[in-house]
RNA sequence: GCAGCUGUAGCUCAGUUGGUUAGAGCGCCUGGUUGUGGACCAGGAGGUCGUCUGUUCAAGUCAGACCAGCUGUACCA
């Protein structure tokens, strides 16, 4: 290493820390989510986070890209491994694998974090948490409703009122009548579809152009056109607005929604999703309130989940033709709006710090916060400098609700000092001079050394 | 990948038509205070001015190339 060269501390691109407050918002909404899905009936799974590439699908680690979209690598026998980008691909693996084994049909969920070696953005990273809740060997579109009624029912418990989020579903199928008729080439087909599922963040008129001849965007860059025909362009305009674009193979799906209508579902055509392996039901789920991102601005939040019938996609391990469908969730993407909407809050236990003035004294101090821990609070005992001043700073900056402070004149009266770092946060602010600030201090009282629990439990709950 | 913009301290930024030893606020550390958080006061650490090349007596400042970041866009299983 070079010299005078310091290494430099630096968390990878795309790549985040996490604090114990969004760990615990995200605990409490995986086990939402997790109790749903039992309430239905699924099975939990998890599965490696390492996939041989090929069994994940078309993406081979090229030369021109070494790691095109995968972070991938060699194994000692010369295969390549992929770390997994979705939770689909690794369930088709696993179910052509044990298919003799498993229940069919088979219903199961995961959570699990992903990856994709790509440029991150706003609210895009290379590492992150995904649900999936999928149901294999099941034909009837009975069980492509069920599913939208979990993550709609999801959704509320997490707090989301009726009018905060929609579930949108519409149909392949659908679109692969419309292009018959319309007479567009098969070659065409992904173009038209990535076109209709841009209507969101570049409007109509946005559509239209890239069907025709092209789109040049905000900065001057320019996207070639699809060079559809114009009254190709036209009917598919037609069929974007129309919201009776329906067809039977919609009829048991919506025979099962009418069960549930306190759940806000919506037909929406333009719901196609941008992968390739859907063959049916497409759904999105999507929130209707405005999302501003850390700046202030307003953003297109997208959807937060998404999903759809995937029939063909387990036959590639050489399997007949097994229906199947599924939906995921973007874990990550919907913390960060419940964060912005305040839908959950952590509920971290309040932390309780015991002084450590006289070292002499440790056993005083560890059975006194033995007795606490035993009555469920969190409570840890200071182990660094003596110096009280630092213990407050300490505790301070841990967010800690209460000190516990037993020195010499305590011990003297057989007393305990109670310090409510909260309540003395509050009346610091009416207080200039340090002196009075020092005499005053703030938020503290003094007990009787036997009515410690009793005190936490007034001011704690 | 393509396009536009931006690179000066941990963060936000100032730095005059090129001219001594590169600044501020916030943050961080230490002390004022070994029994009291905040506020305040005093002090301190922290910079190869994104990198390299060039022009010049002299470059944070001018030019070029590269790199990185941001924003948009494309691809996206």
């Amino acid at each position: 290493m070079e010299k005078n060269k310091k290494l430099k501390a630096q968390l990878p691109k795309g790549f985040r820390d996490n604090s114990e407050d969004s760990i615990d918002i995200r605990n409490q909404v995986i086990n939402i989510i997790r109790n749903e899905c039992e309430q239905f009936g699924f099975k939990n799974i998890e599965t490696p986070a390492l996939e041989y590439t090929e069994a994940l699908g078309k993406f081979l680690p090229d030369v021109d890209r070494p790691s095109g979209g995968v972070f991938s690598f060699q194994d000692d026998d010369g295969q390549w491994l992929s770390m997994r980008y979705d939770l689909t691909a690794p369930l088709a693996r696993y179910v052509a694998e044990n298919y003799q084994f498993i229940p069919k049909p088979f219903k199961r969920y995961q959570f699990g974090s992903v990856w994709r070696n790509e440029k991150p953005g706003p609210g895009r990273y290379r590492e992150f948490i995904q649900f999936d809740a999928d149901a294999i060997g099941i034909s009837n579109n009975y069980i492509d409703a069920e599913l939208c009624v979990i993550v709609a029912r999801i959704f509320k418990k997490i707090g989301f009122s009726e009018n905060e989020y929609k579930i949108k579903y519409s149909s392949r199928i659908i679109w692969e009548n419309l292009f018959k008729q319309i007479e567009i080439e098969d070659m065409q087909i992904p173009a038209v579809l990535r076109a209709v599922d841009k209507l969101d963040r570049v409007g109509i008129n946005g559509v239209k152009d890239l069907l025709l001849k092209g789109r040049e965007d905000q900065s001057g860059d320019f996207m070639e056109g699809v060079n559809l025909k114009n009254d190709q362009v036209n009917k598919i305009l037609d069929f974007i607005s129309n919201k009776n674009s329906k067809d039977d193979q919609l009829s048991s799906f919506e025979e099962y929604l009418q069960n549930y209508k306190d759940l806000p579902f919506e037909f929406d055509p333009t719901v196609v999703r941008g992968l390739e392996y859907y063959t049916g039901l497409v759904f999105e789920v999507e929130l209707t309130t405005k999302v501003v991102n850390d700046k202030g601005k307003e953003v297109i939040f997208g959807s937060v989940a998404g999903g759809g019938r995937y029939d063909k996609l387990i036959a590639r391990f050489g399997k007949e033709d097994v229906p199947a469908t599924g939906i995921s969730i973007g874990i990550d993407r919907l913390i960060y709006a419940i964060e912005q909407f305040d839908k959950i809050q952590s509920n971290k236990k309040p932390l309780i710090i015991i002084a450590n003035l006289i070292p002499e004294q440790i056993s005083n101090y560890l059975s006194i916060a033995e007795v606490v821990r035993d009555e469920g609070y969190a409570c840890e005992i200071f182990y660094g400098s003596n110096n009280l001043s630092k213990q407050l700073k300490y505790s301070d900056k841990r967010k800690a609700s209460l000190v516990i402070i037993i020195g010499e004149d305590e011990i003297k009266n057989k007393t305990i000092s109670i310090k409510n770092l909260t309540v003395g946060k509050e009346l610091s602010k009416n207080i200039d001079s340090r002196e009075e600030w020092k005499e005053l201090k703030a938020g503290q009282f003094i007990i009787n050394k036997d009515d410690l629990i009793a005190e936490l439990k007034k001011i704690l709950g």
